[in-house]
DNA sequence: AGCGCCATCCGGGACGCCCCCCATTTGCGC
DNA sequence: GCGCAAATGGGGGGCGTCCCGGATGGCGCT
C-alpha cells in the first residue's frame, strides 16, 4: 500500500507535534519531514521522498505563501496546503493563487485536515467550510459592482503605495510625494506585505509588475 | 532670442558653483535651478520651466541614472545630459538606456560641455571622444564574438546574485545557498549597483525582470 | 614580471526596512 | 448609535541593506 509521504513545515515545534500526532493515526499518512520555516522547507520539499507540503503561512525567512509559490513552480507534482492561523480569512485568495491545492485552518477538527489531506492527494482542492462561504461572498460582492479588479485585497490607497514603492521609491519619499508622517507609509506597507502574505519590497515589486501596476 | 532654461544637478555645491560659472558664460545658456540630490532633481526637472537637466551620475537619495529614467520618461522633451565623474566610462551604455540625449566627462574642457549642451538642446547625441571610441570598442568586440548578451557589463556571478536578488533572498540566505560569506554576497551586491547606477534591490528586481533573468 | 580584472573575505557604521505595541479620526453599513 | 474598516500617527527595537576602506589569491594579457 502507497502511503502519502508528507513534509510539516511550522515554526512552532508543538505544533509540528499536534499535527504529527494527528497524520500518524492514519494509516495511509506519513509524516517523513518537519522543519521549522519558509526557506527549509523550499529547501526539503523539492527532494523527491515528499507527497506532501503542509505549510503554515506565519513562518521566519519566508513566508508559507512564499515557500508554497517556489515549490510548485519548481517541482511539478508536489501538492501543497496551507495551514493558517485562527479563522482569518484574509489570505485564502493570495493562498490559491500561489499554486496551493488546499487552505484549512489550525482549528478545524482533527477530522478535516485528514480529509483535506486525501483530498489534496485525489487533485481535488479542499477548503474549509467558512473558506467556501467567504469565496461566495466574495463572488457575489464581486458580481454586484462588477468593476472591481478580479482579485485585490488591497485598499486604493494601499495601491497607490505599492506602486510608489515599486518605482524604488524609499519610505521617506513616499511621505515626501503623498504628505504623509513617514510612520503611515510604514504602517501601510506592513499591512500590505501581511495581507499578501510577503517578506520584504523586493517580493512586492514583482507582485505590482505582475499586476501591471507598475513597468518592470 | 530664446536661451536654453540649465537644471544643474551635482550633491556637491563646489561642481555646481563651477558649471554655473562656465554655463552663464555663453549668452543662449541660462541655469534656472541647482539641485544636490536625486530625488529633487526629479522634482524640480518634472516644472516646464527647464528645457535640459545636467545630472551628476553619484547623488544622494537618487542616482543621476535613475533620475534620468525617471524625468525622460515622465516628461516628454526634456532633455538630459549626464555628467560622470573622472573618466570612467562604466555607466556609458546604462545611461544611453536611461534615456539621455549626451555623456559627458567632468574633466572635459568647458568647450565641450557648453558644445556638449548645444548638441543636446538641437536633439543631436553628444558623446565625448572617448565614449565614442568605447562604443566603437564595445561595437566590434561584440561582433566579434557574436553570441554575447546585446550589453550587461555584469560578470557572471554577479548575475547569478542578481537573480537570487530578484527571487527577494536576503543577503544570508544568498550566502548559504552559493556558501559564501555575507561579506562577499554584500560586496557583489554593491558592485553591482555601482556597475548599473541603481540604489537599491528594487530597482536590481525590475532590472532582472526586464533582461529576463527572472520572471516577474 | 607587472597590470588589470574577478572573486573572495573582513570590520564598522549609517540608515532604511520591518515589526510590535499603542492611539485617533473619518465614513460606511446595519 | 455601534461596530468596523480605512487612514492616519507615535515609540521603540531588531535586523537587513548599503557604503566605506581595506586585503588576498588567481587568471589572462602584455
Amino acid at each position: 500500500m502507497t502511503q502519502t509521504r508528507i513534509m510539516l513545515a511550522d515554526d512552532h515545534a508543538v505544533v509540528r507535534r499536534g499535527l504529527r500526532l494527528v497524520l500518524e493515526g492514519e494509516p495511509d499518512l506519513r509524516v517523513v519531514a518537519e522543519v521549522g520555516d519558509g526557506a527549509e522547507a523550499v529547501e526539503r520539499g523539492l527532494r523527491d521522498d515528499v507527497d506532501l507540503a503542509v505549510l503554515d503561512i506565519s513562518m521566519p525567512r519566508m513566508t508559507g505563501l512564499q515557500a508554497a509559490r517556489e515549490l510548485t513552480s519548481r517541482r511539478e507534482g508536489l501538492r501543497v496546503l496551507i495551514l493558517s492561523m485562527h479563522d482569518n480569512e484574509q489570505y485564502l485568495f493570495e493562498a490559491l493563487r500561489s499554486g496551493a491545492s488546499g487552505y484549512v485552518l489550525k482549528s478545524v477538527a482533527d477530522r478535516d485536515l485528514v480529509e483535506a489531506c486525501r483530498a489534496t492527494m485525489r487533485g481535488e482542492p479542499f477548503l474549509y467550510p467558512g473558506a467556501v462561504r467567504a469565496l461566495m461572498r466574495d463572488f457575489v460582492e464581486r458580481a454586484r459592482r462588477g468593476d472591481t479588479p478580479p482579485d485585490d485585497p488591497l485598499t486604493p490607497r494601499e495601491v497607490e503605495i505599492v506602486k510608489l514603492i515599486a518605482e524604488a521609491r524609499t519610505t521617506r519619499e513616499i511621505a515626501g510625494e503623498l504628505v504623509l508622517s513617514e510612520k503611515t507609509v510604514e504602517r501601510h506597507r506592513t499591512n500590505i506585505l501581511a495581507k499578501l502574505g510577503m517578506r520584504d519590497r523586493v517580493e512586492l515589486v514583482r507582485y505590482a509588475i505582475r499586476r501591471g501596476l507598475v513597468e518592470p
